[in-house]
DNA sequence: GCTAAATGTTGAT
DNA sequence: TCAACCTTTAGCT
């Protein structure tokens, strides 16, 4: 269950226990043989992660791209691998270590021109080092759709989904219907060092947490599952801050969720 | 135990 | 606009 932050931990994780060496693919469910076989008995150079694309990059210089989509996930574990179980994609087998792959939207086999074909399409990445901030403030600056689109859109900034749209536009007391182009550079600004800290934060913990100590239900330990948000999935309870109910919309084909206090309704002329 | 929804995108209609 | 992808989890019985 995928954001940029699951994809660049993946990359590491599968940097760390299969680069460098000849790699064994098979696709027990069958749906991905030609593939597996294409690269089968070659070594993967390195994992570049790309907003919630994987590249696997090969010493013949094929890639194999997985997008992980809403269903699928990676496991791994030691040698030797046990039968596989389920709908099995492609299995990746190392000198001490397995990966196999679930359910992905994308799996598939590409060429370097390929890969780049779909990295032009992508925005900057928050977690990249390098990524240009600019070219999403270029888009954003410019466009009458909702903030709360734009933030979804993977040409404009690439990695973010539900969970940081909806966090982030709280934490920011942004409404999330108004227009990309009424947010100053400051706000923008802003929003892109904020999203880029808690994104590298997520790496780090595997997961999507939001809410400081003060705002949990249960203000000890390590933030549950349902004390890590202030918005997402919260639709009709309090918000953690005022009291005011939560409020959830299909924005951008997912549910948004957003406190209207919290966030009150901008109007042309104000900032 | 069952059902619905889910951190997303693609491809068919 | 909608089904497919395929698994996990939450919420209900």
């Amino acid at each position: 269950m995928p954001e940029g932050h699951t994809i660049h931990r993946l990359a590491r994780e599968h940097t760390a226990l299969l680069a460098g060496q000849r790699l064994t693919l098979t696709s027990p469910q069958g749906r991905f043989a030609a593939g597996a076989e294409q690269l089968d008995t070659h070594r993967l150079d390195r994992v570049e992660p790309y907003g919630k694309h994987l590249f696997y990059r090969f010493d013949h210089d094929l890639r194999l791209h997985v997008h992980l989509g809403l269903y699928g996930s990676w496991q791994s574990g030691p040698l030797p691998p046990p039968p596989p179980r389920g709908a099995v994609r492609v299995r990746i087998v190392g000198e001490s270590a397995y990966v196999e792959l679930r359910g992905p939207t994308v799996c598939e086999v590409l060429s370097p021109a390929e890969q780049a074909f779909i990295e032009a399409r992508l925005g900057p990445d928050p977690l990249r080092a390098g990524a240009k901030p600019d070219r999403a403030w270029a888009r954003l600056s410019r466009s009458r759709a909702p903030i709360a689109g734009l933030l979804m859109d993977q040409s404009v900034i690439a990695g973010t989904g539900n969970v940081y749209r909806a966090e982030l536009l709280y934490l920011h007391g942004l409404d999330p219907f108004r227009p990309g182009r009424s947010l100053s550079a400051e706000q923008f600004g802003a929003l892109w060092t904020d999203l880029r800290r808690r994104m590298q934060a997520g790496v780090r913990l595997g997961r999507i947490v939001t809410t400081r100590a003060e705002d949990r239900d249960r203000r000890r330990g390590p933030a549950s599952r349902e004390d890590s948000f202030y918005v997402y999935r919260r639709a009709g309870l309090a918000c953690r801050r005022c009291g005011t109910p939560v409020l959830t919309e299909v924005l951008a084909g997912r549910n948004l969720y957003w406190c209207p206090t919290e966030q009150p309704p901008w109007a042309p002329g104000t900032a």
